[in-house]
DNA sequence: TGTCGACCTTACCACCATGGCAAGGTCAAG
DNA sequence: CTTGACCTTGCCATGGTGGTAAGGTCGACA
């Protein structure tokens, strides 16, 4: 299975593929006479256990742990609801940051007039001593 | 004004102050006889206004967008308003991804029974084909 | 057989905003 | 004169992805 086909399987890009390869995320594949790399199902399954993984927002890092859980039989799943539940934690955070962001942005704005005159709250506030 | 009572006045950085300086952010301060910068209240200013929005989520582009409207003494509010409401816009498409990412985690975490066993819904759904 | 297009390889550069470090110049106080 | 606090520039790193360039390989078709 050549780098594109896996790609197609996985939903993961050649580039990240040829990445994840080489900082260790993804098991080095093994190469053919031409020096084309050869995957597995077993890889394919991994890469979209990956993009998965990705899409919910989880850290390479994290991945490495979880696919690292993963390949353990005898993973005590608390381990794996502790990674869990510190990302959990943390978009929790950074949502409510950007929250309160958003509510400081729509007080300012629902007070800007919108038209040619130069008053505006947005600025005078981000000018303000 | 050194670059070192700028940051303190602003709560900017000193890399960052050079930062942006060095991208056209902030105006070229002046330079004394020994090569020090010399800043003045408008570049304290422009820097406190640049650490607000930057702490309300804008990017680099817009507050250099932000800072032209705010020097511009006839801007008319209603681009002001145009720039926030692009910026709350993204904002809120991406706290609704993270409180996506979050909800499914969750629903996958409080099915997991966190104990020695190995089974959890966690990694079945990140592997499932 | 030649050629062409699709594929593969490695190796760089870029992003964005920030932090860190190193090596050196400058200044003021003791 | 020394010491320590400050300033200078410059380079490297982050993270995850995209781009691009220069070259090797393969399969199909004329």
């Amino acid at each position: 299975m050549n780098i594109g086909a896996a790609s197609k399987a996985s939903g993961v890009t050649a580039k990240m593929i040829r990445y994840y390869e080489g900082i260790g995320l993804l098991a080095k594949a093994p190469r053919k006479d031409n020096s084309y790399r050869d995957f597995d199902h077993r890889d394919v399954h991994d890469l979209r256990f990956i993009r998965r993984a990705r899409k919910l927002g989880f850290s390479i890092d994290e991945i490495q742990r979880l696919l690292g859980l993963w390949r353990d039989a005898s993973r005590p799943s608390r381990e794996v609801k502790a990674i869990t539940g510190t990302h959990i934690h943390a978009l929790e955070e950074r949502i409510a940051e950007m929250q309160a962001m958003v509510s400081a942005l729509r007080h300012l704005s629902d007070h800007c007039h919108e038209d040619d005159r130069p008053d505006c709250p947005i600025l005078e506030d981000l000018a303000r001593a």
